[in-house]
RNA sequence: GCCCCUGUAGCUCAGCGGAUAGAGCGGCUGCCUUCUAAGCAGCGGGUCGCAGGUUCGAGUCCUGCCGGGGGCGCCA
C-alpha cells in the first residue's frame, strides 16, 4: 500500500474514533479518485460506517472532514465531501514529487520489488507440451504466460524454478519415433502417427544406425527448445517422466499411494479409489498391462517436486486439460501434501487465424503453425506482448496476418519507442553539454503540467500493479501499466519540452528526472514481461 | 447431464463492490523551424448477453436462462 494511503486511512480512522464511531469498520477503504476535479483520493468509509451509527453518509463524511481539519495528515491540501459521501482528499502536488524520489532510489532493481514470498521456493511448471513435435503457436502463449509469472514471483520475493515436463513415456512417444522410423524407411506412416511435414523433414536428417527412439527423443527437445529460447524463456529444469521409470520413483509413488490404502486391483488394472477422496469416478494408475498412466506419473512427477523442497507448486495448463486437475489434486491428497499446495492456473486456449480462417491445430495430422516460425517473423518482443496484453482467462485468437502484418502498428512499438525516447533525450542532453545535477539539488516543485503529474501518478500505480499482478497470476496486468504508463510519457514528451527555447534550467532539470524516472518504470515493466527496451528504434 | 472459462464501442481487449464505463485498431479531422510524427490532439461511436437478487451503491458479487470455447479416455 502507497505510503498516502496509509495515511489518509490513518487519519480517518483517528477521525471515526474520535465521533464515536463504533464499531470501526474492519478496513478503512481508500482509493484513488477517478474524478480528478474532485481530488487525488477519496474514501467512501462515510457510506459504510453511516448504517451502523445511524447517521446519513453526507453528515458523517462532513463530520470526518470537520475533524480531520483540526490536524490535517500530510500531503493534504484540500478535503471536501461529495456524492453520496465521499471524503475526498485534494494533495499538494508534493506527494507525486516524492514519488519521483521513491522511483529513483529504488531504481531499476529495487522500485516495485516486494517481499510477498519470503524467499519461499515456488516450481512453476509451464509449457510441458508433448515431445511429439515442435511447438505450435498456442504454446507460446503458456511459455510467456509462465515465463513473465516467474519475473513477477522472483519481484515479489519468492525463489522461482522454472519447469518443463517432458513426457517422454508412453503411447504418443512410441507413434513418434515410430513414424520417424516409418518415414525413413520409405515406408507409409503408421496408422494413428504423426503424418507432419517435420517427420519427414527430420526423418532425412536421421543418421543410418541411430535408434529412432534416442535420436527422436534429442531432436524434439532441441527443436522446442530452441523455439522457446528465441522467446526468451529458459527452464532450469526439463524433467523426464522416462526417469521416473528408472529411477524407480514410479514405484516409489505407487508404493505411497498403496499405504494409503486408496489403490484396489480390479479389471486387471489398478485404480487409485479417487471417489473416497469426492471425485466422480476412480482413476487408473497402472494399465491393464501393467504399464503405469500418465496420471500416476503425474502423482510421482509432483512428489518429486515436493520432494525437492519446494513449498509450492504452480503448474500453468491449457483449458483442454482440465479434467485432470481434480484427480491429480486428489493424488496428490492421497499422498499426505496439502492439495491447496499445488496450484493449478488453466490459461484458456489460443484460435490461431491465418486469411481469415482457423487453423486447426494437430500435431498428429501435421496442420498446426510453427511457434519458432511465427517468433523468427515478428521477433520475441512482438510475440510476447500480443501474449501477455491479455487475460490468460479469455480464449484468444491469434490473427498470424495481423501480427505480422500489421507490426508497425504494434503495441509493443508503441511502448519500446517510449524507452527509445528516453534515450533520445539523454543523447541530446549529453551532446548539448546538459548535466542533471544530483536529485536532492534539484526542485521537483517545477513539475506542475498535468502531462508530468499523470506520469507521476501511473509511477506511483506501479508497486500495487506488480503486487496486485503476482496475488492473482495475472501478468496481463503489469502489460497494460506499460502501456498506460508509455502512454503517459507520449503525452509529456509531446506537450513538455525538456531542453530548449523556453524552457527554464530549472524545468530541464526537473523533467530529466522525471524521464530518469519513465526509464525506470519502463525498464521495470517491460523487464517484468521479458519485453527488450531498445535505446532507439 | 455435470465441471471450468467467457459475453463490455464496428473489431481486439482493459476495467481491487464505488461517483459521468476506458484504451488500441478501423473511420473522419487537425498538429513536424526546438529532445525520433513508430508520436500528440479532436470528432463519431455503448440497453456492459437477458432476467431476477444481495447492497447506501453492481460491468464487477449470487441465482436462473441464452450464446461462444474447453473438459468429463486403461490419450497426454
Amino acid at each position: 500500500m502507497p505510503m498516502i494511503q496509509e495515511i489518509l486511512a490513518s487519519s480517518l480512522r483517528g477521525a471515526l474514533v474520535a465521533l464515536g464511531v463504533d464499531p470501526l469498520p474492519a478496513s478503512i477503504p481508500v482509493e484513488r479518485s477517478n474524478r480528478p476535479e474532485l481530488g487525488d483520493w477519496s474514501s467512501s468509509v462515510a457510506l459504510a460506517a453511516a448504517k451502523a451509527t445511524g447517521r446519513k453518509p453526507r453528515e458523517l463524511a462532513d463530520e470526518l472532514v470537520a475533524r480531520m481539519a483540526l490536524d490535517p495528515p500530510a500531503y493534504v491540501a484540500e478535503m471536501s465531501v461529495a456524492g453520496p459521501g465521499f471524503v475526498n482528499f485534494r494533495l499538494h502536488d508534493r506527494w507525486l514529487h516524492d514519488v519521483l524520489t521513491e522511483v529513483v532510489e529504488g531504481g531499476v532493481d529495487g522500485y516495485a520489488a516486494h517481499d510477498l514470498g519470503h524467499g519461499e521456493r515456488v516450481n512453476v511448471e509451464f509449457v510441458s507440451a508433448n515431445p511429439t513435435g515442435p511447438l505450435h503457436v498456442g504454446a507460446g502463449r503458456w511459455a510467456v504466460y509462465g515465463d513473465a509469472l516467474c519475473r513477477i514471483l522472483e519481484r515479489c520475493g519468492y525463489g522461482v524454478h522454472r519447469e518443463y515436463y517432458v513426457n517422454d513415456r508412453g503411447v504418443q512417444m512410441g507413434l513418434f519415433a515410430a513414424s520417424l522410423a516409418a518415414a525413413k524407411a520409405g515406408e507409409p506412416i503408421p496408422e494413428d502417427g504423426y503424418q507432419g511435414q517435420y517427420i519427414l523433414d527430420w526423418a532425412a536428417e536421421m543418421p543410418d544406425g541411430a535408434d529412432p527412439v534416442v535420436w527422436a527423443h534429442q531432436r524434439v527437445l532441441a527443436d522446442i527448445g530452441g523455439a522457446l529460447s528465441s522467446l526468451g524463456v529458459e527452464f532450469d529444469t526439463w524433467f523426464s517422466e522416462q526417469s521416473m521409470v528408472e529411477s524407480g520413483a514410479i514405484d516409489a509413488a505407487l508404493a505411497d499411494l498403496r499405504a494409503s490404502g486408496l489403490v484396489d486391483k480390479r479389471d486387471g488394472a489398478t485404480w487409485l479409489r479417487t471417489t473416497d477422496l469426492g471425485l466422480d469416478k476412480d482413476e487408473v494408475l497402472l494399465k491393464t498391462g501393467g504399464e503405469p498412466t500418465y496420471f500416476l506419473g503425474d502423482i510421482a512427477y509432483h512428489r518429486d517436486k515436493f520432494t525437492r523442497g519446494f513449498t509450492r507448486l504452480v503448474d500453468v495448463w491449457g483449458a483442454d486439460h482440465h479434467g485432470h486437475v481434480a484427480r491429480l489434486k486428489a493424488g496428490v491428497g492421497a499422498l499426505g501434501h496439502d492439495p491447496d499446495e499445488l496450484e493449478i492456473v488453466l490459461g484458456q486456449l489460443v484460435t490461431i487465424m491465418k486469411a481469415g480462417q482457423v487453423v486447426r491445430m494437430g500435431k498428429r495430422s501435421g496442420t498446426f503453425v510453427e511457434l519458432a516460425e511465427v517468433v523468427d517473423e515478428v521477433g520475441p518482443d512482438v510475440a510476447r506482448l500480443t501474449f501477455l496484453l491479455q487475460s490468460i482467462d479469455t480464449r484468444q485468437t491469434f490473427d498470424l496476418d495481423a501480427v505480422v502484418s500489421k507490426s508497425m502498428d504494434n503495441p509493443v512499438f508503441y511502448v519500446q519507442y517510449a524507452h527509445a525516447r528516453i534515450a533520445s533525450i539523454a543523447k541530446v542532453a549529453a551532446e548539448r553539454n546538459v548535466p542533471r545535477y544530483p536529485l536532492e539539488m534539484v526542485d521537483l516543485s517545477e513539475l506542475v503540467h498535468p502531462r508530468e503529474l499523470d506520469l507521476l501518478r501511473s509511477l506511483g500505480e506501479l508497486p500495487e500493479v506488480v503486487a496486485d499482478a503476482c496475488r492473482t497470476r495475472a501478468p496481463h496486468k503489469v502489460a497494460t501499466w506499460v502501456r498506460e504508463l508509455a502512454g503517459r510519457f507520449h503525452g509529456f514528451y509531446h506537450d513538455c519540452y525538456v531542453m530548449g527555447e523556453g524552457v527554464t534550467h530549472e524545468q530541464t532539470q526537473a523533467r530529466l528526472w522525471l524521464v530518469e524516472a519513465t526509464r525506470i518504470g519502463l525498464a521495470v515493466g517491460l523487464g517484468l514481461l521479458g519485453v527488450s527496451a531498445p535505446d532507439s528504434m
